[in-house]
DNA sequence: TGACAAATGCAACTAAGTTGCATATAATTC
DNA sequence: GAATTATATGCAACTTAGTTGCATTTGTCA
């Protein structure tokens, strides 16, 4: 028996696929709330874990002391604008060449690499 | 009046220097404690707080969540070795390009990226 | 419909980091 | 070298993010 398909999950997973950017285990609990699933934090703890280790979600980290998660999509990176906090997404990979040369000056093969990039959104670069 | 020099501020910056990869707060704790300062862990967040604040230490995160320290210097990324936990240092700015690409594309003024290269050392790929 | 693994809820816990407040200590000035 | 004062420290208590144990419930499948 493999991953059973529940209410909370389910949510979750419907909350995930809804979400612009990345969400946190409250944000998750309020939408869980809003719709009237009265839920335990420790389930979504455990489901959120559980997408993480299947590979269903991205596990991130924007220096807040938090991880935020993210459906698993097309491999991209974020712009976060450190005036709004606004949290966009980028296509694009520029960094298989650098991989490649840290293999071959180092030897250390890269499997993964996490990029994000911090500024200023158009309207807030205005504002200042 | 500025910062102060205290015992604990140089034990600190002394062990950051020290240091050749970036350290957590447990571990600056251990190290004031095997040098006989018997620090407190508030002080040494107090500390390492105004030292990133100061723009003399960098605040990094590697999926911990945790946040790591490293005295400031020359720009560098990390190549994170999943297998043992070594953390090497690359130098190296590909993504002045691609910061222009995001600009030009978008509007988004990139002021400072994050990237870290998760994978396996030499001695780890010999191991498996 | 019974069986059983998987999921949930609760309470209690850990780990990382913060805050308020009283006390102590560098650094500056006289 | 003592007085001053901003800065730093220590303690206790707190918050926030995330975890664990255990008893109960719920999907799923045969």
């Amino acid at each position: 028996m493999d991953l059973k398909s529940t209410p909370a999950r389910d949510a979750i997973l419907c909350f995930l696929k809804s979400s612009k950017s990345p969400v946190d285990v409250e944000q998750i609990i309020e939408y869980l709330r809003s719709n009237n699933l009265n839920t335990n934090k420790v389930t979504v703890y455990r489901n959120i874990e559980r997408l993480y280790k299947d590979g269903e979600v991205e596990r991130l980290e924007f220096g807040e002391g938090k991880f935020r998660y993210e459906l698993k999509k097309n491999h991209h990176h974020h712009l976060i604008c450190t005036g709004c906090g606004k949290i966009e997404e980028v296509e694009g990979d520029f960094l298989n060449k650098m991989e490649e040369e840290i293999y071959r000056t180092g030897g250390f093969k890269v499997k993964n690499h996490v990029l994000e990039f911090y500024g200023l959104c158009r309207k807030c670069q205005i504002k200042n």
